[in-house]
DNA sequence: TTGTTTACAGAACAATCGTTCAGTAATAAT
DNA sequence: ATTATTACTGAACGATTGTTCTGTAAACAA
């Protein structure tokens, strides 16, 4: 595929980009692709490819322009995943402070960010399959990565809290138990796709029925789900 | 670090690649590494880095050696990744046919190849991570990703005959429940180390409190893991 | 000593990597 | 018509990519 028929594939760069968008209130300059548009499909890219295997000409090919245009747009390859990876973290780091602000035990706040981060790996899909790929080859990805263990550090002192309070069973590591319920919510990445067959509330549900099923103690003695949330 | 201070790093290779070697009797030729030393090595480094982000020059400098002495030992860098990729599935293969040829009924041989995944995951921990990290790049990667989709779809079949025979709950999608146990069996990539403070095998029984407890009908009341296997 | 076997180095290859720069093109506001 | 503003092209850059070729080095067997 020559650099022309590249360009008529993409010959509608906004709808790809910005699924039925709102009218936008037409621009100054040249029309084109803007930032957040080559934004989201560079990042769409390196999830289908990784990173690392996507070069910057295969961007430009799939935008249907020159490599030189992209920089137009982006200082580099890198700046891309830093503010992707940047609006993961903000979106799981935010989503943990509402569960240990609003519940008020910390069983319930460790059902609160359960919930909370299927709902952002739903919404913000593609920067946290991003984040959770990161491989720790850059200094930017160190720090997400340091941003991450954070993240972890504090869902494990939940889940410790609660097998304390006698609401989680208190054989399991808590350390351990945090990574295989996050392992199974992170999981979600790999098949879920907005628009399919699978309501993100319903997932939500199915996973905190099977990661934390197992472990609560259920003082009530009910079994069925969404009774307590 | 230039190629003398490599060299001096490396100056044991045997015991990197193979820790307490069965007293090798005399090979023939020039002393240095074998093909099985290096791909183990290879498969380390691909692990760390990504394979995408990891160049054979990356490699060569582990080793201390040439990037020209590295294809004295191997065909390709891809030919390193396709015999990590069918050991991997291979194992996951035959766990699985295992699993279904040794129990009766589809339940029992769910929690098998659970187990047998858990087993075959922290036994061939570098193949398998190699493989659950695969997009699809090149033929070879593609033939690996359909290998997986087979496996997935048998172990789908026994999770929708298990509600069918009542043993599960029949009220999540078996597709769905399929892709989040296994999303928390794969997820120990991740943090799972051989050596650590965790025991396989205690591990495989977490998995499966996790990973089943919430979904199991327990016709005989009784809460205890261990229990029917 | 003469082979055989295994392991390595050095130099070079075309291709691709991410990035820069100087100029051009097309729109809206004035 | 002029000016801003925004979007893009083409050519080139030094560096690195995976791979090949020709020759050498070090062990064991005869």
């Amino acid at each position: 595929m020559d650099a022309a028929a590249a360009r008529t594939a993409a010959a509608t760069p906004a709808s790809a980009a910005l699924p039925a968008s709102p009218a936008s209130p037409a621009r100054r300059g040249r029309p084109g692709y803007d930032r957040a548009q080559v934004m989201t499909i560079a990042v769409q890219l390196f999830n289908d490819q990784g990173y690392d295997a996507t070069s910057v000409a295969d961007l430009a090919a799939k935008l249907g322009l020159t490599k030189s245009a992209l920089y137009h747009h982006v200082e580099s390859k890198e700046s891309i995943l830093a503010v992707a990876l940047d609006d993961a973290l903000t979106g799981l780091e935010r989503a943990l402070d509402d569960a240990v602000a609003v519940e008020a035990t910390a069983l319930a706040s460790l059902r609160h960010i359960v919930r909370g981060a299927v709902g952002v790996l739903t919404a913000k899909l593609p920067q946290v399959t991003l984040l959770l790929r990161v491989r720790g080859n850059s200094e930017i990805e160190r720090a997400a990565l340091e941003r991450r263990r954070a993240f972890d550090h504090r869902v494990t002192a939940l889940v410790r809290e609660a097998q304390s309070a006698g609401d989680l069973v208190g054989d399991i590591d808590a350390a351990v138990a945090t990574r295989l319920i996050f392992g199974m919510v992170n999981s979600l990445t790999e098949w879920y796709r907005p628009g399919g067959a699978v309501d993100p509330e319903q997932l939500a549900d199915d996973v905190l029925r099977l990661s934390l099923g197992g472990l609560e103690c259920d003082p009530d003695g009910g079994r069925a789900v969404g009774g307590s949330l």
